[in-house]
DNA sequence: CTTTCTATTGTCTGAAGGGACAATAGATAA
DNA sequence: TTATCTATTGTCCCTTCAGACAATAGAAAG
């Protein structure tokens, strides 16, 4: 799948130009003359892509565009590109995770490196969420009693005082364990645990460590 | 501990000013007149702190300091000072881990909220690391032998297995296995398993997931 | 009303883990 | 050379876990 730079200006000289040269570099490109097209027409991230976006635009402004996506939960990478020196601008824009930051004029390599490791960061965040995806999903198919199950579970509790905790019999306990191993494709407690640490349960309920 | 701001600028009366605004707002305050000063007099990281740091100063500049901190693995917050409008630096600032980038001249509500929140920041990462570190420490006194059995056993091999893979009696695993749990200081296996991830081992090892 | 989902529990067998008590042997440090 | 560390293995016993086979019961959906 071709990778896309998503192009949001209101100069449509630059547009065309930028358009050039990151065909030429093998992006597939698309261009939009203000933030409200782009978001009326939000491409999906189902590939590689990022936004390289104006900070002074018409109407919605750059960084109101970023505040917007972030809320839509957009992780597009985000380049932004300003016409004059504008340091808290800029420090906003970086702390609202923004990928980088170039001012106009802008050479056609400092362009196309920061367009480059754009792509690449969300490739890698691409591929890393997806799988997170695919561990949550497993875990909200839990049933609620299988999720507190699943919860003393990783957290070391033998199936007796889960048992003693939930108010019913070890065999029960043993049951949900074995459909909570089984619904989340973990083959062993050690890969039960790692998954629940990477989606973040655990920590709030073990009183040790 | 009271928490403490290191300011590191050429300018005495800018020093003197800012002392008396910090002083005032309760934190204790170390000036240096350079980067040279600063890194002589290094300060350890016992107590919250964080470094004022403007970026234009004699010798070693503000950028370059910060380089050398991390190199040194300093993880002291800094807060950027700049008299004069330059976005290159100030993204590469904040893209090598500055906490926030400011402009001269400053107002004292802006700059105190950036001291607070840079040591603030700095606590929170201290409890961390701290923490981290004795687990790291933990997986250190570990032999080599027992560190193999513990990388194997978080990866959720059954005994056998392991005791397949590095060639001995399940007995000998056991043995490892009961001092790797002494060692770390893990009451169960999943909580062994918690202390592994969070180091970051497992990952390479395991083939499943 | 019937099907499906969820929660519950039972017995039995075999595998896996944990602790106690004990011992051998090579390497290294004091 | 003696003491300590590390790696190794054994037996015995009890706990925990996993899987197979099987069954009951309430709730929700169609």
């Amino acid at each position: 799948m071709n990778a896309c730079v998503h192009v949001v200006d209101d100069d449509a000289s630059f547009r065309t130009a930028v358009e050039r040269l990151l065909s030429r570099a093998g992006y597939d490109v698309a261009t939009y003359a203000s933030a409200m097209h782009f978001l009326t027409d939000l491409p999906n991230e189902s590939r590689p892509s990022c936004i390289l976006l104006d900070v002074r635009i018409p109407g919605l402004d750059g960084p109101a565009l970023q505040k917007r996506l972030v809320e839509l939960g957009s992780t597009l990478p985000i380049v932004f590109l300003s016409g004059y020196l504008n340091v808290p601008v800029t420090v906003g824009a970086i702390k609202a995770g923004a990928t980088d930051f170039l001012t106009k004029p802008v050479s056609s390599a400092d362009l196309l490196r920061a367009i480059e490791a754009a792509i690449a960061h969300h490739e890698t965040a691409r591929t890393l969420s997806s799988k997170l995806d695919m561990v949550r999903a497993h875990v909200a198919a839990l049933t609620p009693r299988e999720r507190q199950v699943f919860d003393l579970v990783v957290c070391g509790k033998p199936n007796k005082l889960v048992a003693r905790a939930l108010g019913c019999t070890e065999r029960t306990i043993k049951a949900h364990r074995h459909r909570v191993m089984e619904k989340m494709q973990a083959k062993s407690l050690p890969e039960l645990v790692s998954l629940a640490e990477r989606i973040g349960v655990v920590s709030a309920n073990r009183q040790n460590i």
